[in-house]
DNA sequence: AGCACGATTAACT
DNA sequence: GTTAATCGTGCTC
């Protein structure tokens, strides 16, 4: 018996270049709720809604990977916004970033988390058989939930068909929106360690009015 | 050439 | 609460 998919959304058309093209702390926020779609082989779709997202703002930012100015690794940062920065970490995970800002000014939003919608199972074949609020609650199980690697670096999230893009979702109360220090950055100098620049919902404000459209 | 550490996670005590 | 895993990157020598 197939196991009962949650609401199926059907995407609408990529959130465009001009979205991801405005202040870092704008987009951030406004990412909150999107739907996060990656098509896979055979056009099977593995998605969901993005929950907690961090900002980092130019080579200013102590916490930011532009601050030792632009090499391979960092390039997708100065490039078009709406691209993917993908980066590895740890020896063994990779980040999802989307590029934000004009291009030419290295800025992004790391995305680290999303609620799973549809595809679920695909994700525990890749995350392991957890309850569906484990499968991509952290922005290394993102990217194992969502098969995401360097391969994406770079890549447009904004064409129609591409493999990964970041569609309209559900409608947010802001007042909702959470506010701390980004996370992990610990060795980084005040005041970037503990300016406010994670953004994240809480479940219950994930299970309201939802629309597609 | 060597080294310290990282936008983390899972598995421990 | 603590810690091993695991290696690319950027910095120092």
């Amino acid at each position: 018996m197939k196991p009962l998919e949650r609401r199926l959304i059907e995407p609408s058309r990529p959130l465009e270049r001009t979205f991801f093209a405005r202040p870092t702390l704008k987009v951030a926020v406004a990412l909150l709720g999107t739907l996060l779609v990656r098509r896979e082989a055979k056009g099977d779709l593995t998605t969901g809604i993005i929950y907690e997202v961090e900002a980092y703002i130019g080579s200013d930012d102590l916490a930011c990977h532009a601050r030792s100015g632009q090499t391979a690794r960092n390039a997708a940062m100065w490039g078009p916004p709406g691209n993917a920065y993908v980066y590895f970490t740890y020896g063994m995970h990779w980040m999802l970033n989307a590029v934000t800002e004009p291009k030419g000014n290295p800025a992004a939003v790391l995305l680290r988390a999303a609620f799973p919608q549809n595809g679920i199972e695909r994700m525990r074949a890749r995350r392991g058989h957890k309850a569906d609020h484990l499968l991509s609650d952290g922005p290394a199980k993102l990217c194992q939930a969502f098969a995401i690697d360097r391969t994406f670096d770079q890549r447009s999230l904004c064409d129609g068909n591409a493999a990964l893009t970041i569609h309209p979702g559900m409608a947010i109360n802001p007042d909702a929106v959470q506010a701390t220090p980004r996370v992990g950055i610990k060795n980084v100098p005040e005041p970037w360690r503990s300016i406010p620049w994670r953004f994240f919902l809480h479940p219950k404000d994930l299970s309201g009015s939802s629309h597609s459209h």
